[in-house]
This record gives structure tokens, C-alpha cells and sequence, in this order.
RNA sequence: GGCGGCGUAGCCAAGUGGUCUAAGGCGAAGGUCUGCAAAACCUUUAUUCGUCGGUUCGAAUCCGACCGCCGCCUCCA
């Protein structure tokens, strides 16, 4: 299987440090607020990454942290008079819905910033024992001239990123690169105990903190979002080799953007969608189908046309699934294996995921495969039990365990939940034209069904309502 | 200014030297099936891959120039 290597801008070949186990650390969430669209399509190809290396028999300990104290959270605390910590236990517990519902895997551990301050405070003291980092005044700043393959990862070149930088000068700072690993507190702010004073963690210590704490030194590989290459991951690179002397990341995997009328979808920008907005319009199989349909590096346009061809296609797949299980739950008999080589499909799954995630190839090969059994179905050819158990494997090895664009547990689609509603009020507009013909055996007929399926209609004088059982 | 990415059918999007007269999805047209539908299946829908040159026996794929779009360089998935 290869995997494209920020690092070294090719492919390369990926062989755990460890095999078959697979250390994977994926930069998550700062809770402030809910995540949108954009950044949900990070998390659904970590966990199809994820999901592959399991699929492939790797095992994977993934962890995703949680940023838990920072200058937003801090703010938004402070804008609703509510504690840091109600705001982060807020938004923590919705991001965890969210990702459930959008049929993420749960990680391995959520580390969260907050609950490993005695392991950032570790790290820096390492680091500035060993002279990368220097203290001013209770805040304590990364000394990038002291790492000499900062720039490394994102390409940048010093002197460049100095001569354009737009940071504000910071008299503290020896170079204004340097970047802060630990923040002297503020009145009112929350704050920790230090051998510098009290004060809180930078941004940036925290991932090299929690990946060494319950990764190791090397971990495998290490994802996020595009924006992130630079500077937090370069940073992170800084942190944690300067303090460990060893090589910090073996593959690094990074996410195109989610973009809105082709620009980058983003909180700053406003133009952003809410994963929870979006999950109450379409299905999550249709979400994760429209991000599957392209490659994971590449930008991807958000829309409501596009994410509705998705649901189509989602329908599509739901249906194939559906008429599986209905095919199954018929009497079968022993013999009537059609001449059908499911191994050939699997192989083209694999070939195309091996190729750094080719999920729009994998998707059309699922897509050729319903395709392929929907003809065998068709003919009348008498097929088995164990032809239609081997087609439903497939499908949930494939589409659902890996894709997550089926779901053979739940074949309806929120879509569909949410049509519910309008299909009842269709069949008592129709009953109300009924008793008005005075055809009210038609009429007792669609009460009587509809109570058996636990909708019980009520006729008052200003209109037919109803309650569900 | 530096670094990186992108431009393939009506739309989305794989493919990155020959099997490409280019996968798959959505849409559209016609057909099979059906009482009519739905679902499913079949056929059609790019001789062409931003433009112009070049390399090559051969290019959507490599090289150069140009045009257009986007991202990072500040918090951001």
C-alpha cells in the first residue's frame, strides 16, 4: 500500500514501524464550537484511512485530540459568562455525537489538552534544558534558529517566511518565528501551576505532548487538514525531535480543503455549514459518498446540488442492499452459484485503495459490482444462499466498513425519516377527499393501516391531526 | 514576493507515457420490464483531456511558455 508522504512530496511505500501494529494521530477538534462540513471531511477520510488499515489487517491505534484550552474557548467563555470548562464539556460532547453520526469509528482515546499539562510541562522543561527554548517573563518561546530543518515539512525557507511575515512583532521574541510553548496566565483566565509560574499550554506543545505520551517517540502516521502543515505541524516537528532526538513522523497525511463557491470553507470566512445543518438534510452514507467521490488530497466544491447527486447515489447503493436482504429472506435452495468472481472485485477494491486511498476508483468499483449482481439477479437465474451472503459480504467489507456508504443496519435514510411526515399528511389529504365522496370503507382503511403501524389519526373539527403509539 | 495545488463530458470526478476512440456518480434521451409507475437492466450522451509550442514511433499523461482559479506564508481540518 502506498501513502503520499507530505514530507517528501511522493508515494511512498507504507510499512509500520511495528507491524501489524499502526500508530495514527489525527489533529481533532478545538472545542468552541460545532465543526462544519469542511472540517468533517477531514475526519471521514481519517477514519476511511483508518478503516483501510484495518481492512488490510493492521492495527490501529488512533488517537484524536481534543483541544480544550486556548484563546477561542477562552473567549467564547467569556463572552457567555460560562466557565472554560462548561463550554469545552459542551462542545466535546457534541463532537462526539457528530462523529458518531457520521459513522466515525471511535478513536482510541481522546486525549484532551488539559488533562496533560504535567506531560507539556515535561517537554518544555526537556527542551529548555537542551537549548531550544528560553523563557521571558513566565512565557516560554520555541527557539527556531536552533532547529536547523525548521521549514522542512512545508518548504518554507527562513529567510523568505521572515521577509513576508506578517506576524506581529513580539519584543519578547528572539526571532519572530519563535513560537510560544508556554503562556504566563492572564487575570481571570484559567491557569496552571509551572516551574516558570502559572500560565497555560501553547497550542502547538500539546500534540507532540500527548502523541509521545500515548504513541511514543515515532508514531506512524500523523494526519490533518492542509492548513495545518504550516506552522502547527512543522512546530510540532520542532517540539517533539528537539526534545526526543528522534524522528517524529513516518508518513504525513494531509487533507484538501472543503471548499463553498471556491473558496476555502473556514469560520473566519463565514461561509461555512454545520456538520449537525447538514446531517439533518442528507443521509450520512451520502455525505461520505460525496466526499469518497473524490480524492482525499484534492479540493472538493460543497454544495447542496452536489451533496442531493449524492444522495441519489447513496439511494442507489441502499436499494442494492435492500434487495439483498430481500433475496436473502426467500426460500433458497443449496446449488445455484452463479459463475460470478467476487475475488476479482475485492481485488480492484484493493488495488485502488492501496493506491494512496483511491476512493473515487474504489467507489466505482462497488458501484460496477451492483451493477454486475443486479444482472444476475435479473436473468433468474436461481442463485444461493451463500452467493447472496458472499455479495453481502462484500458489501459491508467494502462500502460499509471501510466507506461507511451503506449501512445494512439502518436502510433508511434520514432523508427518507424526515419524509415520514409528508407521506402521512399525503395519505390524509387523500382520506379527507375520501370521506368527503362519503367512501369511508377507503377511508377506515387507511386509519385502520395506519394505526397498525403505530400512527394513530385523530378527526376534529378544524382538521385531521395525528399522534405516533 | 516565496512555497504548493488545480483546470478532463451539462454537472461532479478517476486516470498521469501505449490496453484511453478516457472509469464511476448525478443529469438528459431512447428502450426492456410494468395495468400505469417505481426499482433494475440495456443503448446513447468527451475521437477528446485550459491555450500554444516541444520531446517521443506514441502524450490527457513528460518539458516550456501563456491564460484562468485556489490554498499556505496569521487562528483555521
Amino acid at each position: 500500500m502506498k501513502i503520499y508522504n507530505t514530507f517528501s512530496k511522493t508515494k511512498e511505500e507504507f510499512v509500520p514501524l511495528n507491524p501489524p501494529n499502526v500508530s495514527f494521530y489525527v489533529c481533532g477538534p478545538t472545542v468552541y464550537d460545532y465543526f462544519h462540513i469542511g472540517n468533517a471531511r477531514s475526519f471521514v477520510m481519517a477514519d476511511i484511512a483508518r478503516k483501510y488499515l484495518e481492512f488490510k489487517g493492521f492495527i490501529v491505534n488512533f488517537i484524536m485530540n481534543i483541544t480544550d484550552i486556548d484563546d477561542k474557548i477562552i473567549k467564547k467563555s467569556i463572552n457567555e459568562k460560562k466557565s472554560t470548562r462548561e463550554i469545552a464539556d459542551f462542545f466535546t460532547a457534541a463532537f462526539k455525537e457528530d462523529l458518531k453520526r457520521l459513522y466515525i469509528k471511535p478513536a482510541t482515546l481522546h486525549p484532551k489538552a488539559t488533562e496533560h499539562i504535567e506531560d507539556i510541562v515535561l517537554m518544555i522543561k526537556q527542551l529548555i534544558e537542551k537549548g531550544y527554548a528560553y523563557e521571558v517573563d513566565g512565557t516560554i518561546f520555541f527557539d527556531i534558529s536552533k532547529f536547523k530543518d525548521y521549514g522542512k515539512l512545508s518548504g518554507k525557507n527562513l529567510e523568505e517566511l521572515e521577509a513576508g511575515s506578517r506576524i506581529d512583532i513580539n519584543e519578547n521574541k528572539r526571532n519572530p518565528l519563535d513560537f510560544v510553548l508556554w503562556k504566563k496566565a492572564k487575570e481571570n483566565e484559567p491557569e496552571w501551576d509551572s516551574p516558570w509560574g502559572k500560565g497555560r499550554p501553547g497550542w502547538h506543545i500539546e500534540c507532540s505532548a500527548m502523541s509521545c505520551k500515548h504513541l511514543g517517540e515515532t508514531i506512524d502516521i500523523h494526519a490533518g487538514g492542509n492548513d495545518l502543515i504550516f506552522p502547527h505541524h512543522e512546530n510540532e516537528i520542532a517540539q517533539s525531535e528537539a526534545a526526543n532526538g528522534k524522528k517524529f513522523v513516518r508518513y504525513w497525511m494531509h487533507f484538501g480543503f472543503l471548499n463553498f463557491q471556491n473558496e476555502k470553507m473556514s469560520k473566519s470566512l463565514g461561509n461555512f455549514f454545520t456538520t449537525r445543518e447538514i446531517l439533518s438534510k442528507y443521509s450520512t452514507e451520502a455525505i461520505r459518498l460525496f466526499f469518497s467521490q473524490t480524492h482525499y488530497r484534492g479540493p472538493l466544491n460543497f454544495s447542496e446540488e452536489l451533496l442531493a447527486a449524492a444522495e441519489k447515489g447513496a439511494d442507489k447503493i441502499r436499494n442494492f442492499a435492500l434487495r439483498i436482504n430481500e433475496e436473502l429472506s426467500k426460500d433458497l435452495q443449496e446449488d445455484g452459484y452463479p459463475d460470478f468472481k467476487i475475488k476479482s472485485f475485492y481485488d480492484e477494491f484493493t488495488i485502488a485503495m492501496d493506491d494512496d486511498l483511491n476512493t473515487p476508483q474504489a467507489v466505482a468499483t462497488i458501484f460496477n459490482f451492483m451493477r454486475e449482481v443486479n444482472k444476475v439477479l435479473d436473468s433468474g437465474t436461481k442463485v444461493n444462499s451463500k452467493f447472496l451472503e458472499d455479495v453481502k459480504k462484500f458489501m459491508k467489507d467494502t462500502a460499509q466498513n471501510v466507506l461507511g456508504i451503506v449501512n445494512f443496519e439502518k436502510l433508511t435514510s434520514n432523508k427518507k425519516e424526515a419524509l415520514d411526515d409528508k407521506l402521512i399528511e399525503i395519505l390524509i389529504e387523500i382520506r379527507q377527499t375520501l370521506k368527503k365522496e362519503k367512501n369511508y370503507q377507503l377511508a377506515d382503511i387507511i386509519r385502520d393501516r395506519l394505526n397498525e403501524l403505530g400512527i394513530v389519526l385523530q378527526d376534529k373539527k378544524e382538521g385531521t391531526s395525528y399522534i405516533r403509539k
